[in-house]
DNA sequence: TTAAATTAAATCGCACGCGATTAATTCACT
DNA sequence: AGTGAATTAATCGCGTGCGATTTAATTTAA
């Protein structure tokens, strides 16, 4: 059942390009696993985890304009407009034409989204206590993730076949 | 129109938990940054990322039911299912009812689809080199990963209300 | 001042993810 | 053998993500 797959330097091509394949997976695993952790928990509240990371920037920044959540949370209007909608419907939030640029519309937040931080506060800590994970570990990993996240950010868009 | 709650003040609930907090978000936008840098690089490949992670796994262990492949990834039939059809189109993989268990679909890589390990061998690589994060750092960051993954998986599914 | 470029959302299409259910097959137990 | 539990894929429904295009409003440049 085990296999010894994930470190084999022996005559792999590059242990070091392997460990960079490697590295995308958990990322990938990671990622959708915490989702999952999260969704019992905000089931209860009628939202999903991408919205309750949407609220996340809406509790700091509320009223503010769609782009800029979208620049907080890298998503573009294809997938915050229909899921604000969803958020409106579930009077957690209300979308507002700016007056002074018709272009723009603002997210407001509603009482009821307001009185959802408090509903919300403490998931953070059910879940840190779920899960045994040692908090000077969560720093580092944060701190790593933030470094990737910057090297990313200003990585140039690699191409596929002609090298530069 | 700026109320002092929105910005946290200094009083705030328990800072571990807030770091906890912020740990998801990162954890978020890390995996989807570092798909769509893979898009480019697998898109002359006609394949997406998801796809490229289960040929991933086919590459090394197929032929093998698409129930090991969702243990491998982590992913349900409710997603493999139409992934592998896909894959199927593109003649990459081809999907056999086991003669021994009739329930089982044995998942086999084709010509093209083994010869596609070859194609996207360099894509590691492309991309290490494009984005500047250090392979010490990327070692770390794994480990790390991989630590917080044995800890969500042990974890005990939250639940909302009731502890236990 | 109008035409062109720019910007912000919305819309469209497709491919995930995943909770839930269904259908078919095999296993277990009497 | 026979019935019920368990297992494996497939299916359904919904909500993202995101490349691409469209629409509307604003800015700019001519």
């Amino acid at each position: 059942m085990q296999d010894a797959m994930t470190t084999e330097p022996k005559g792999g091509p590059t242990p070091g390009l392997t460990l960079a394949e490697q590295l995308c997976f958990p990322l990938y695993a990671a990622s959708r696993l915490v989702t999952r952790l999260y969704q019992p928990l905000l089931a209860p509240l009628g939202i999903t985890y991408p919205q309750y990371i949407v609220l996340m920037i809406l509790w700091e920044e509320a009223p503010c304009p769609v782009s800029h959540i979208g620049l907080r949370a890298n998503l573009g209007s294809n997938t915050l407009t229909p899921l604000l909608k969803r958020l409106e419907q579930l009077d957690y939030v209300r979308r507002c034409r700016s007056a002074s640029d018709e272009r723009v519309v603002d997210i407001h937040l509603t009482d009821s989204g307001r009185a959802l931080q408090q509903a919300a506060a403490c998931i953070p800590q059910a879940l840190f206590d779920a899960v045994g994970y040692p908090l000077e570990d969560a720093r580092q990993l944060k701190a790593q993730l933030d470094k990737l996240m910057a090297c990313l950010s200003t990585a140039p868009l690699p191409d596929a076949g002609a090298g530069d």
